[in-house]
RNA sequence: GAGCCGUUAGCUCAGGCUGGUAGAGCAUCUGCCUUUUAAGCAGAGGGUCGCAGGUUCGAGUCCUGCACGGCUCACCA
């Protein structure tokens, strides 16, 4: 059953339609923008608007009506902003003011023209000569001074929350020219922009969980990609030194605050380029971002004080660890995984995820200011170069931010030998029960036999990087349509 | 996957502890109003109280199950 409002405005269709007029018109073009209109003019006084005769005419969504009988004051909606119309019947004439009363709803499209002037409240309005229905809408707006709360409406109807919720709009703008920064920082310096399959035979790059789909075709099982990894560096061989993919990234896991099935990350990878490299260049990245959006360094993020001033903190990860243990239990993996379960962490008998795990929790969480954290495992950092002193560590860093992990880095492998090696290991704790491990990549192997320069790798999950650049505590408050069980 | 909380009119929310035929504001409709901006005044309509069971003479309210959502935790970025 349909309810007595969209009753209402149906009603006024098919009357607009028996009096010849359509209710979903495409011939009106607009001369000016709210925005616009409103710096242009916002200084001049009201005598210079009197003598100034030009007309404006705009189109946008009604979004608020303030009926005086004989008056009407209005606010519509384009997209730079909003603006205010009024009418007057001695202006407008009695037809045209009683069509607006009878069939303008809030939330139609209209089309006005009329000149500028300042009301004695100093708002610079449109005194409306005319005005034209350009799109009927059906449906009420939400309530026009508490807005949309209901997160799940929210969510699941967008363009409601769009609408009447400004500060929304605003995140999911500046998500936009966070990407477009992103892209002019790397660009500048000589990085090419490619796109890599997301249908993947094997879902390589990461540790874990993929979508499968399936080609019909083909008669082939197919993943999305966890990461675009592999076949950049697939690229770096193939002589693009310096290339980026920023793009969707699918992992089959939970879905929380800081988790949606599928995020944006990018990542890039330059030759001839170390991890400490590119620790600078995601200082940098980072920092060209932020100031654009937030005008300074130093910002709140949900009651935290952040510092993004350089150069950023630099800890490794276990020395951190070891600060803060009474005793020493890095020396002994019994120990290790016994401090590694009573803290909760599902180790599995890897000694690397036992120690990122404690550091994850005893460190990590408390990290505010941007930290790279140095000296992963070698055996979690399948695809990372050992370090030339020590082999059971990589030459790799993640950048923490309020507790976060916002990028992950490393000097890559690029020994085809030792790189079969790894994956070769990887199957070896597959056997012994764990889910998440690197599936071996022969092609990606041949790849790296054709020989890869020296190259160091980042990856930037850009999701997070706008939740923390617009104080956002949910990653669904930076995703459009973040992922919802069906109604 | 587990725990806690939530779901009442188009929207924002009361009511729920202590069971007795459903409330407000905005929006809508009618009337009045020629500088308002949460406009104002007077009146009216609008609800399978998330879904399904149960207890009861009687359930929006109590109990159970389910669905969806939020937060926290676990895995992860």
């Amino acid at each position: 059953m349909e309810n007595e409002l969209v009753e209402q405005r149906k009603e006024k269709i098919k009357e607009l339609r028996s009096l010849g007029i359509d209710p979903f018109q495409n011939n009106f073009k607009p001369t000016h923008e709210a925005d616009n209109v409103l710096s242009t003019y916002a200084n001049h006084s009201e005598e210079d608007l009197k003598n100034h005769s030009h007309e404006f005419s705009l189109a946008g969504r009604l979004i608020t009506l303030r009926d005086f009988g004989k008056t009407i004051f209005f606010h519509i909606m384009d997209r730079t902003g909003k603006i205010q119309g009024y009418i007057r019947k001695d202006v407008i004439g009695d037809e045209k003011l009683g069509f607006f009363k009878k069939f303008i709803d809030i939330g139609d499209f209209i089309g006005i023209k009329g000149n500028l002037f300042k009301t004695k409240t100093g708002e610079l309005t449109i005194n409306i000569k005319d005005f034209k229905l350009i799109t009927k809408s059906l449906y009420p707006l939400p309530e026009k001074w508490h807005g949309l709360k209901d997160v799940e409406t929210r969510y699941r109807k967008r363009y409601l929350d769009l609408i009447s919720n400004p500060e929304v709009k605003e995140i999911f703008l500046k998500r936009t020219r966070i990407i477009r920064l992103i892209r002019e920082f790397l660009n500048e310096r000589g990085f090419i922009e490619v796109e890599t399959p997301i249908l993947n035979t094997i879902a390589g790059g990461a540790l874990a969980k993929p979508f499968k789909t399936y080609h019909n075709a083909l008669d082939l099982e197919l993943y999305l990609r966890i990461a675009p990894e592999l076949y950049l560096k697939r690229l770096v061989v193939g002589g693009f030194e310096r290339v980026y993919e920023l793009g969707r990234t699918f992992r089959n896991e939970g879905v929380s605050t800081q988790h949606n099935p599928e995020f944006t990350i990018m990542e890039l990878y330059q030759s001839y380029a170390t991890y400490e490299d590119l620790m600078e260049l995601v200082e940098e990245l980072i920092c060209y971002a932020g100031e654009a959006i937030l005008g300074a360094l130093e910002f709140d993020y949900q009651g935290m004080m952040i510092d993004m001033s350089r150069p950023w903190k630099r800890i490794n990860l276990i020395e951190s660890i070891k600060s803060k243990l009474a005793e020493d239990i890095l020396g002994r993996d019994e120990l290790l995984f016994k401090k590694a379960a009573s803290l909760g962490i599902a180790h599995k008998g890897i000694r690397g995820k036992a120690l990122t795990g404690i550091f994850e929790r005893l460190v990590g969480d408390g990290i505010v200011d941007p930290t790279f954290v140095l000296g992963f495992p070698t055996d979690i950092s399948p695809l990372a170069r050992k370090n030339d002193l020590n082999p059971d560590i990589t030459d790799r860093f993640e950048l923490y931010i309020a507790g976060r992990e916002v990028a992950n880095a490393f000097s890559e492998l690029n020994d085809p030998i030792d790189q079969k090696e790894r994956f070769l290991r990887q199957l070896d704790l597959k056997s012994k029960g764990e889910e998440e491990i690197h599936e071996m990549d022969e092609d990606f192997i041949g790849a790296l036999e054709q020989g890869m320069p020296p190259t160091a790798g980042a990856g930037i999950g850009i999701d997070r990087l706008v939740m923390l650049l617009t104080n956002s505590p949910s990653i669904r408050e930076v995703i459009l349509f973040p992922h919802l069980r069906p109604e």
